[in-house]
DNA sequence: CTGAAAGCGCTTACAG
DNA sequence: CTGAAAGCGCTTACAG
């Protein structure tokens, strides 16, 4: 028999059973050490007994805390979300946190913003998921907010957790000079505003600068993380400059379109032309050849987010920027003639 | 100048402002058809001066649900989540509930599960994330469940969605027969008690007695869905029996390490022997030969789950089983040879 | 159509 | 170490 309508046990009813107050099950919940040991036995078995689990939503409203994280994304897909969702999750869950997904699609005209201080104690911010209006907004709610693979637009101080871009990048291009003799090599940009991609292509400019080799406009084609723009980007860019010797591609997608291209125009990957990405997604092992690239430490970048996260709510503040380590993948579309790895 | 210590309004600061009852602005938010034209709109504007989003927290005591679906799952990991995980949330947002995620791991000694009736109305169980002691207290708590790519237990009735494996896998198989004159069939299997792979070996089973082809314990092998098992159950089997002219994987990561035993054997895929798979991962276009399998509609999957999930919130009661179709993708791996597709 | 009041199941000063 | 009581911000019969 419990006092409430639902069938399930409440605080009260395990305080009656316990023969104690509330209150003592409430602070044997939350803080043990505070209840004498004979208590905190009684509580133990009486809760037990009713198979009691507490109502988070009452404790949420009773501390103002939610205990939830969010996570706001544009749309779940891609190479990336299944790790840095593990990561992001990893952490959560270790740190009592739950989980909110929440995609940007359709924010509509809805009253409540789908995450905000009604529903989570802070949230993480997936690459422009949220306009430059809605983030500052919900930063000047107070609600703890860090961006992944995005830096704050101007004025707001808001953390942010990404991957080193440039100095991977610089290093692949001199690859391409150093070992493969490339003088000519093209780059294809990712989207518009798009950092990673921007900082991608400066560590490209270093790289060519370093060897004293000009820059060309021509050389640099226009990309959006696609295949197929990327297709056709690498075609008008070998018609137009023949002599180009390799291509650095923005991300690995692009590079998928970037070899059918030059497959298509009888150019020989690598004999002919070097052509490397970045990312390492899944299936560029697979690719013919496979292809050269730079790895990302994707769930990496989901855990430090979360933890980045947590500690900015319960402290108030973490580092305002963290830059993660990535890592050159050497396979064979530069030119390099690995023993052949095994796949498994 | 809001009356509650935290900065955000309440309804309390809604309705000063506007000069009603607290229960009026309630009603406006719940169910606008409740208040007449001229309050509504002078509740709007008081809820747009003071920006006011109402706490759910709060709702949800008061009302006693959470307005949030739970998702259970072993790990975060593998080509399906993705889509699954894109199809719940597609359909979950349009419904307006919160998604929550959790990854059962470790459920260690915490007083409450990660999901339940305390924090959610109702939850979605992939394959076997829960024991089945689990699975009956949740279910024994009125906890609206649905299950992923796992019929209930024994005695519990608890709606399923899943993917119509069997009359697929005949297909397949009976065109290796008929098509590429294979006799000599060999099946890898899943993990143990995998009821994907246990219907993907009765289509198997279907299409050899269909053609009088005898069953061979020889040619079935041991399989748990990834690439070294598979590998080495391979070159087991070939050695054993080196007639084998095909082999049908139970999912494509074995296929991809029957590949390797089959070159490593000195074998061609598929003058030698066929090699077909399930599930269609995204690298499978690229493998070589591109591997011919079985496409399943993993967001379909994700989206009819959620859809019976709230069904079942809603009115109590929803399709006991859901069987969404699965379509045969031929490649080259079978022997077929298509013109080349374009991969963009 | 609207308001006053009780209640949802917790937590947490405040006393003792 | 423990209890009584107020409060968290909503919703919802109950009256009117």
């Amino acid at each position: 028999m419990t006092s409430s309508k639902s069938n399930s046990p409440t605080i009260r009813d395990v305080a009656r059973k316990a023969g104690v107050s509330v209150a003592t099950i409430s602070r044997f919940l939350n803080n043990p050490s505070l209840v004498s040991a004979d208590t905190a036995e009684t509580v133990r078995s009486a809760m037990n007994a009713l198979n009691y689990v507490p109502l988070v939503v009452a404790r949420n409203l009773a501390t103002h805390k939610t205990n939830a994280l969010g996570l706001m994304l544009t749309e779940i897909q891609g190479d990336f979300f299944t790790p840095m969702l593990k990561g992001i999750e990893s952490v959560a869950s270790a740190e009592n946190y739950d989980l909110l997904i929440s995609t940007s699609r359709k924010t509509g005209s809805r009253i409540a913003p789908p995450l905000g201080k009604h529903n989570t104690d802070g949230i993480m911010v997936f690459l422009d998921s949220l306009s430059v209006e809605e983030l500052k907004k919900l930063h000047e709610s107070d609600l703890p907010i860090v961006l992944i693979h995005q830096t704050p637009p101007d004025s707001l101080s808001i953390p942010c957790v990404t991957i080193e871009n440039k100095s991977a990048s610089q290093r692949l291009v001199t690859h391409l000079i150093e070992v493969h003799h490339r003088r000519h090599i093209g780059f294809l940009r990712g989207p518009e505003n798009n950092e990673d991609s921007y900082w991608r292509e400066m560590g490209y400019q270093q790289a060519l600068n370093n060897h004293h080799i000009p820059l060309s406009e021509g050389l640099i084609g226009i990309g959006c993380y696609d295949r197929s723009t990327a297709r056709k980007s690498t075609t008008l860019m070998i018609e137009a400059h023949p002599e180009m010797d390799a291509i650095f591609c923005g991300d690995d997608e692009s590079a998928i379109g970037v070899l059918i291209a030059l497959r298509d125009a009888g150019k020989k990957v690598p004999e002919d032309i070097s052509v490397v990405g970045f990312d390492d997604e899944l299936l560029t092992p697979y690719l013919t050849p496979p292809l050269t690239t730079v790895r990302a430490p994707t769930e990496e970048v989901g855990k430090t987010a979360a933890s980045k996260l947590i500690q900015l709510i319960r402290t108030g503040a973490t580092d305002l920027l963290t830059l993660l380590p990535t890592q050159l993948v050497i396979r064979r579309s530069c030119g390099c003639t690995e023993a052949p790895v095994s796949l498994i």
